[in-house]
This record gives C-alpha cells, structure tokens and sequence, in this order.
DNA sequence: GTAATAATAGTAACTATTATCGACAAGCGA
DNA sequence: TCGCTTGTCGATAATAGTTACTATTATTAC
C-alpha cells in the first residue's frame, strides 16, 4: 500500500516527491525533514535538502502531511492517516507513540465558546520516558 | 507587587536581571525574547540580547518562568505564578488567554500507565481566532 | 517531438538561539 | 582597604533549522 499522490491541476509528479511520501509511509515514527531527507537519498542520492523541505511544506499546507513542532525546535512529519491522535514522547530515545484520544471535547469546548474563541488547530504532546528507556534506568542505578 | 528574585547560593542579584522579571510581571501575555529584551531596553538600554536570552533559559531551568514553544518556531515566557494552565491563542492578534483546565487528567494517565510511559511535562494550547479578531471579521466581510 | 513551465539541485541567506570572550564588579577574607 | 575569586555583563561570532534564490532539468500538454 503506497501513499499516492494525487495530481492537481498545474503540478507535476515527480520522483522526489512520491520518495518522500514513501520515506514518511515506511517509518512508524516522527520524522524530522533531515530523516527524510536520509532516506529519500538512500534511493535518489541527489535529492537536496531544500526539495524535502519544499514539499514538506506542500503537504502539509494540503493536509496530506501533519507537521508537529516539537521543544527541542525540530519540527517532525508524518502522514495525516486517518485518525486524528496525539503523542507520548519519550525523552531519551525520541520514539512517538500514539494516543488515540483527544483533549478537544466538550469541557474545554464549552470554555471557548463562552470566551468567544474560534478553535483552528491544537498542539497536545507528552513529554517523559517510555517502558523501555525506564526499564533501563533502573538496571543502571 | 513585584517578582522578586530569591537569592540563590553562588548568584548574584542584577538590576538587569530584576528587570526581565518586572518586564515579564507587567505584561499580561506570553512574550518572546524579542519583546522582553525591548521591554527592558526601555529602562536599560544597554542590555543586550544575549543577557535576556541567559536569564529567561536560568529562570526557566529553575522554574520561575514557563517556556512555551508555539508553532511559529519563536519561545514565549510567561511567570510561572501559582496555577497550573495553559492558552488560547489567537492567530491573528497573537493574544494568549489562560485556560484553567488541563488535560492530563485520569482518563490520559490510564492510558500512560498501560503503556509503561512515564510523564514529566506536556504542551497543550489551543490556535484560533479570540473575540476580538473574529468580530473585526466579520465587520469587514 | 516540441514548447511551456513546474520542480529540481545547489547554494546563499535568514532567523532564533547559544556559545565565546574579555571586561567589570560584587562578595569575601585578610 | 586591598586584592583575589568568580558571577555576570555586553558585544559578537557561531550554530541549527529552515527558507529563498537561481540556473538548469524534466514533466506534461499539445
């Protein structure tokens, strides 16, 4: 199952960029653009940096890409998929795992709408350390 | 009422340093080094960039001022005060309200604690359109 | 095949932030 | 008061992530 690009009118389909669908298709995790950018070369060794970057940015403003900034000022990527979800980010190795569940509901909805706030979108990341990476402290100490 | 600084062992209180607070005291909303830096240039218009950066990263590690990276890639800073919250943030006039409510609740930390993850701090803010700029809206169309 | 032009590679520029460094001055013991 | 240690300073260079620029390449419509 390939990530397909769909053609709009006055754009063209290129290899670099169906490469960097497949890069973020294959890798469970959040990619940062310098991740990408290393796969898509292991098969388009020309590939620029700039052309990751360009087309991040593309798909992302289409919705095909969800681009998430995270605190250490690295901006990671990955598909948009289906369902809407958040991340549990773990400290040490990096590794994102999804949560399947959203702090947008009603409570904080009803808050909004009595403030006379518009919601567009929202940021709602974990921060800490996963079973593993815990796992290994213990041993350790 | 001012921020005032508690002498730690090993530091030294600077007028400079009593200045971020009192910028960062009298302005209601999250700001970004660049603004703190001209806000305490208004007072001593020598301080450089760099002095402001050092400060808010000190206080920030010490938990006297909150860090918040929002999407646009700049830090805001914030005095940490008393309650626990988080923002609405308007993307047109850029103005942040507090939300008392967070969402890291029972139901999230189930979840946490199933898959092992171990929690140390999170993000969470909301992006669209306050009162104000929807109503300015909605005027011109 | 050919022309029009979107997209590319390579590179320079930009922005937010951090590090470096010499100078200064607060604190402290003598 | 003197002199030493050292925290902090301003100025500036450096870094990292990202974006912009430009000549060239290659996809698509005809």
């Amino acid at each position: 199952m390939k990530a397909e690009q769909e053609k709009m009118p006055g754009t063209r389909l290129t290899l670099q960029k169906q490469a960097i669908l497949d890069a973020l298709q294959s890798n469970p995790k959040l990619m940062t653009a310098e991740e990408v950018y290393g796969r898509v070369r292991e098969k388009y060794p020309n590939v620029s940096l700039g052309t990751v970057y360009r087309n991040l940015q593309t798909y992302s403003q289409e919705g095909q890409v969800r681009r998430i900034l995270l605190t250490d000022g690295k901006a990671r990527f990955e598909l948009t998929g289906n369902v809407h979800h958040h991340h549990l980010i773990c400290l040490a190795c990096g590794e994102a795992s999804e949560v399947p569940w959203c702090p947008v509901g009603s409570e904080i909805s009803v808050f909004m709408a009595k403030c006379g706030f518009t919601p567009v979108s929202h940021q709602f990341e974990i921060y800490g350390y996963c079973q593993r990476c815990c796992n290994k402290d213990s041993e350790t100490i």
